[in-house]
RNA sequence: GCCCGGGUGGCGGAAUGGCAUACGCGGAGGACUUAAAAUCCUCUGUCCGAAAGGACUUGUGGGUUCGAGUCCCACCCCGGGCACCA
């Protein structure tokens, strides 16, 4: 066993004394920003999985070290916020003197790590100086319009009593505690990231990110292309607009529905006739919680607001107006059109109410972009569709039916121990005479649905399967006159058949609503729809919407930001209200009298120590009790005014901490404004020299949290002259999640693996190999105790060999070249497991080849000085080479002694495994040939056999087949 | 329901369309040892076979290809995200 606490603490000491991991920041020639999303510290302490993400980190990061980076690579804490007040409020402490404690101890931890942290430049979130700058950054945000109050149903979460932004709401429950959340109306602070939205979107191609987390903020913003479109209210002046973005399925609008919030309501009152029911109703809505809304699933609830009519604007139709709690407020219009044959939600609301359906649009049902609905075959009623294609003339054959004077494809079911397939083919020769097909593709589809022929409603519900044939040749048996004298056969053109699929403009085969089951919404043809009839979906949508007076418009999913917290543990929002001006009208900014920011040198707003902290539920926060905190002077007037007690959302400490970082030790720059200049929280020289930051490391859950608002601060600040760019990471990577036996590790089922017993144990190179060696560090892994002896023999078979005497040697072995490639290469792409493991490979190679000498050794151990930097630097040492290995050049490979001279030919047979034969590089065809025959085995193989063919690939393999 | 991942030995996991199971854990046998631990060596997908050898094998079923874990179609299962967004 190495000494490794030995080693360890010796280490930990020069590095930090000798500063090798502090860029200079001012001049750094090649500067690389490598950085991790910082941790809130609990006082548990550094977790397992956060050791994992750490250590991944730093990989990279003293991997680009040595290849020639200024790497910076910060760390601090994100303690300020509701995570760490509630474990405050768990555990009994103050969450102001807890977060020293924690800061101790998760310092501690972090510092044994081995990663390579500038630890000059470490931040805390609730440190004054620090939140100073966040309420600088909401000042900024009220200055430029970005930040404003409103009175609106919120999310409220029960447990912690705060209000919770949308991207807090986990499926209806708190982010931090699981609680259901419920809503409530209360005026809150928003930021408007909405007007971002667009950007944030489009910016997305720019940035390398994983696609995984790009689609989840694509669908968060969720933009959609609809209309805009009115409905007069009858006998009033009103006209209730609705969002859509099925226009082309209006003439189907047979009724409207309003949420319960919809404003329309109160203003039309005394045309209702039965106001009380629908009060009633607005009253249970707004109680339900989200969790509510969803349990109750499909159930769909509303009431008809009696004695109102709207108008459809393309049929002129009176239609009924409804509310109802499957309409969301809070999008588009809150208010929508309900075109119940289209839409599922619309279809079971007309269902339950009887509501009349009326479908407009008949969806092709070989559309490849409409894919039938999954169920369970029925055989006994199967229905085969038989198509065939006509080798040359790319035309295709249909079957007229007689019975049915229109094309269909109908053939007859199966007979008695016939497969689906053996029947096609038996009709399809029954009613052509064609016999010699060939099985192009077959579609299994399974689905219920009626079937439409163009100018008739017809059929009835089957179960189809569709195969298509090819004609091998066009010859036709006659032997069957009788059935072709029954039904023509016919050849249509496939003119407009497309690459894509064969059978995508099969014009017969349409889907019908079924009255039963459930709406059609997919895209089609359009009917029933007056001068629009026989347009496709596509090409009748915005004509529809001009016909009806609509206009064309966008609609985002994405809502504002809310970003007021009624806690204590955070930044308190640096406002101030004055009702003496708010009576005046005065104020600040026009929108919002008696609002004033707190002006920008009278910053930070302290929080002050409070002594019961805890918060209220009232919708206030606990600062709303301490007078000495919230009575102030209005900046304009002088007169008595109340500070704002709410503090702000966390997330919005950490929208902007990676700024902060690299001009934690230089002079905040001033920027020139129109009347003065204004002191910016960071260093522009600084911010130019290392923004946007390289690399970004951090955990997928902050997917549409952490990295949507980070990306919507910096556009901002870029709109304020503040930054130049406005992708904050040019690069980030998700780490995958660690698991423990196969399951999730957590507090309560007890299984959660403390990082520091291993360390004390085994040692942190240790623990680190082991890590990144279980799994792909993208993908995460499952830890299992048994696992690390794996790392711990290797480690220490490294020891030993760098102890024993080796021999010195000219020039490197010529197959370690190969090794330092994919080492390079796999640690570039994150593969940290393929790379120990290629570790392992060189370090079974040094130990067993007789040849390999102390070069080879050094090499080595350039090579695992990322994974494991203590015991590579004080073998590096010990093997007489300068301080520090961390700062030695990556090794470089010879290109031409990747691969060895020589490599094994494969030799196959009929694609099979039949021998293999050392052979030269660059060996032909005719060579290859003569080593595969060589072979005995082969020999015996072939001998008697006509070879039809021989597929060579030089370099690799040989295939023979007989 | 929709959108992403993923399914490979006893386990964690490797494999630009070309030797499936690298590397490691575990297991078996052996060496060293009074003994154990540690260490080192050999073997270790399944089935048939005494062996030589053969057959089978990457969730299931089809397809493309000289050749498929890898590409295409359909299905099943697991994990994650979103979820009445008109």
């Amino acid at each position: 066993m190495y000494p490794f606490s030995k080693i360890e603490k010796k280490w930990r000491k020069r590095w930090l004394e000798k500063a090798i991991y502090e860029p200079n920041l001012k001049k750094a020639k090649k500067p690389f920003y490598n950085l991790m999303m910082f941790p809130y510290p609990s006082a548990e302490g550094l977790h397992v999985g956060n050791t994992y993400a750490f250590v991944g980190s730093d990989i990279y990061g003293r991997f680009k070290r040595m290849s020639g980076h200024d790497v910076f690579e910060p760390i601090g804490l994100d303690g300020f916020g509701i995570h760490s007040e509630n474990y405050a409020l768990k555990i009994g402490a103050h969450p102001m003197k807890q977060a020293k404690v924690s800061e101790k101890n998760f310092y501690r931890q972090l510092q044994s790590l081995g990663n390579g942290f500038a630890w000059n430049e470490h931040l805390e979130t609730y440190d004054p100086d620090y939140y100073r700058w966040t309420q600088w950054i909401f000042v900024q945000m009220w200055r430029n319009g970005l930040a404003y109050r409103k009175k609106q149903l919120v999310n409220w979460c029960p447990s912690c009593k705060t209000v919770l932004s949308d991207e807090q709401v986990i499926s209806g429950e708190c982010e931090r505690c699981g609680t259901k959340v419920i809503k409530r109306e209360l005026e809150q602070w928003f930021f408007r990231i909405t007007k971002y939205a667009d950007r944030l979107l489009r910016n997305l191609e720019k940035i390398d990110w994983p696609e995984k987390i790009k689609i989840a903020q694509t669908n968060w913003i969720g933009k959609s292309e609809g209309a805009l479109i009115g409905f007069p209210v009858l006998e009033t002046e009103f006209k209730i607009e609705v969002f859509t973005t099925r226009p082309d399925t209006l003439f189907g609008a047979t009724y409207l529905v309003l949420a319960p919030e919809h404003p329309l309501i109160s203003n039309l009152e005394s045309k209702i006739s039965n106001f009380k029911e629908v009060e009633k109703y607005i009253g249970r809505a707004a109680k339900k919680t989200e969790e509510e809304r969803v349990a109750e699933g499909k159930e769909k609830t509303g009431v008809e607001l009696k004695g109102l009519k709207a108008i459809n604007p393309a049929t002129k139709e009176e239609i009924p107006v409804w509310i109802a709690d499957y309409v969301i407020g809070g999008y588009g219009t809150g208010a929508v059109m309900a075109v119940p044959a289209h839409d599922e939600r619309d279809f079971e609301f007309a269902k339950k109410f009887d509501l009349p359906i009326r479908q407009v649009v008949m969806p092709r049902l070989l559309d490849p972009a409409n894919p039938p609905r999954k169920g369970k075959p029925d055989t006994k009623r199967d229905i085969i569709h038989c198509l065939v294609k006509h080798p040359k003339e790319n035309k295709i054959i249909v079957l007229r039916s007689k019975k049915l004077d229109w094309l269909t494809p109908v053939t007859g079911g199966i007979e008695e121990g016939e497969s689906a397939l053996e029947a096609a083919k038996r009709e399809i020769y029954e009613e052509t005479g064609y016999k010699n097909l060939r099985l192009l593709k077959e579609y299994p589809w399974t689905f219920h649905a009626e079937f439409y022929a163009a100018h008739k409603d017809v059929n009835r519900a089957v179960h189809s399967r569709v195969f298509y044939f090819e004609l091998k040749n066009l010859e036709r048996d006659e032997i069957s006159p009788k059935e072709t004298e029954k039904h023509d056969v016919e050849w249509l053109p496939l003119a407009k058949l497309h690459d894509l699929h064969p059978m995508a403009e099969v014009p017969f085969l349409v889907k019908w609503l079924d009255q039963g089951e459930s709406a059609v919404v997919e895209e089609g043809v359009v009917f029933n729809s007056g001068k629009f009839d026989g347009l496709t979906s596509a090409e009748a949508k915005w004509d529809i919407a001009k016909f009806a007076g609509g206009k064309r418009t966008t609609n985002y999913r994405l809502r504002d930001w809310l970003i007021s917290r009624q806690r204590y543990w955070g930044p308190p929002i640096p406002m101030i209200y004055c009702e003496a001006c708010a009576a005046k009208g005065k104020g600040e900014r026009k929108d919002m009298p008696g609002w004033y920011a707190v002006k920008e040198k009278d910053l930070p707003v302290k929080l002050p120590m409070v002594k019961d902290f805890k918060p209220l539920g009232t919708g206030q926060s606990p600062l709303a009790t301490v007078k000495l905190f919230y009575e102030t002077k209005c900046p304009a007037c002088g007169a008595k005014a109340r500070r704002e007690t709410d503090v702000s959302d966390t997330f919005l400490d950490s929208a902007w901490y990676y700024l902060r970082y690299p001009s934690l030790g230089a002079k905040n720059s001033r920027l020139e404004t129109k009347n003065s200049k204004l002191e910016i929280p960071w260093n522009q020289e600084i911010t130019k020299k290392w923004f946007p930051v390289d690399m970004y490391i951090g955990g997928a859950e902050h997917a549409v949290l952490h990295l949507l608002y980070v990306r919507f601060a910096a556009m901002a600040f870029k709109d304020w002259g503040l930054i130049s760019f406005e992708e904050p990471f040019k690069k980030f990577r998700a780490h995958g999640l660690l698991i423990k036996e196969g399951r999730k590790m957590s507090k309560s089922k007890g299984n959660v693996v403390r990082p520091d017993e291993f360390i004390e144990k085994y040692g942190t190179d240790t623990l680190r190999i082991y890590l990144m060696f279980l799994a792909p560090f993208e993908q995460g892994g499952d830890w299992r105790d048994a696992g690390i002896i794996g790392a711990v023999r290797f480690l220490n078979r490294v020891w030993k060999l760098g102890q024993s005497r080796l021999v010195r040697q000219k020039s490197l072995s010529p197959w370690l070249h190969g090794s330092i490639k994919k080492i390079t290469e796999d640690i570039s792409a994150l593969h940290y497991n393929t790379s120990i493991s290629e570790l392992m490979v060189v370090l079974n190679k040094l130990e067993s080849e007789p040849a390999a000498g102390r070069k080879d050794f050094e090499v080595f151990l350039l090579l695992l000085a990322p994974f494991a930097p203590f015991m590579a630097e004080e073998l590096w040492e010990s093997s007489g080479r300068r301080f520090s290995i961390h700062k030695s050049s990556w090794p470089e490979y010879d290109k031409k002694l990747v691969s060895a001279p020589t490599f094994e030919l494969i030799v196959q047979i009929n694609g099979r495994l039949r021998g293999k034969v050392t052979a030269a590089k660059g060996i032909g065809e005719a060579e290859a040939k003569k080593l595969a025959y060589g072979q005995p085995a082969v020999k015996d193989y072939l001998s008697g056999k006509e070879i039809k063919k021989i597929i060579f690939i030089p370099g690799k393999i040989i295939n023979f087949v007989i």
